[in-house]
DNA sequence: TTAAAATGTTAGCACAAGCTAACAAAAAAG
DNA sequence: CTTTTTTGTTAGCTTGTGCTAACATTTTAA
């Protein structure tokens, strides 16, 4: 049963937020996805039908087993493709996490996995010191090495 | 004012048409979408209102040029998320094709630019020729000579 | 321990984008 | 020049996801 974009983003939040506090509260929801607290009641009813949180009316917050693998999930994807953004194309950090957001539910898994590949595969290779340096163009020893510069900077 | 999904669907196909066809018919774009007439005639009412196409009830369907040029570059946006998947990640033609069809719409303009460059780097960066193979590992060179092979070979 | 503040819920609206059923108009065929 | 087929339209429903207004419950604190 395939979620929907706003249904991944419910299960994602929930998720963080649990990690930082012991209580998750629609409050909490509702500013951190900069929406309303019915809409959050609205949707957790029916991450509850899904069987992703537990819930009761007044009562706690929690992801449910499924939903925390598919928080975990729909995390990754996200950290795929910021990596990607930010490492490789040089998108400034805030709006790389706008775009990852938007662009992980339209990218299959395995997409990303490949992209997750392809990211290794630039950022880790042995250097090449093949001196190639044409047109200010870098060869991939120097972009493994200011990719690796980027990221560390965009994670202070 | 920013089109929906959709709506940037609706343009795109209908550019598409347009270039084949003399005459863009309601059926021919619920064929080539996938979807029902009754779904096409009411985007079609909208996006008359959006001035992106003239159109009369039981008339002809045509791009205004502001419709025109927003087309062009949905397809160009879609185009080189395609280059890429098929190109760099070597994902298979279908697939690739749906995917950018859904990524285009999450991804500003400039980030596409972006990647639009980092493809022209890799794919048109003179020759190395450094020798470099560890681990069965490719060098940029080898990435692009086969890089352009999976392209050639998608296209046809 | 009760009043105020914070939090949560319900009901009902709006919108986008699809659908089916029913009908209207235009084009093609006889 | 009618009849049939194709094409287009309208009306109204459904689902998803947000919203506001109004109310209920819980928590905090005076």
């Amino acid at each position: 049963m395939k979620l929907t974009n706003s249904q991944e983003e419910y299960i994602k939040t929930i998720y963080l937020l649990e990690k930082n506090k012991q209580k998750v509260r629609v409050t909490d929801i509702a500013k951190k996805m900069n929406i309303t607290k019915p809409s959050v009641n609205k949707a957790l009813k029916i991450l509850k039908e899904l069987q992703l949180i537990n819930y009761e009316v007044y009562g706690d917050i929690n992801l449910t087993k499924d939903g925390q693998e598919q928080a975990k999930e729909i995390i990754k994807k996200q950290d795929i493709l910021e990596t990607f953004l930010i490492g490789i194309l040089e998108i400034e950090k805030e709006q790389a996490q706008e775009e990852a957001k938007a662009i992980k539910y339209a990218m299959s898994k395995e997409s990303i996995n490949k992209l997750d590949s392809y990211i290794s595969k630039i950022l880790e290779l042995d250097d090449l010191k093949c001196g190639y340096d044409k047109n200010n163009e870098k060869c991939r020893s120097c972009i493994k090495i200011t990719a690796r510069e980027r990221l560390k900077k965009a994670r202070l």
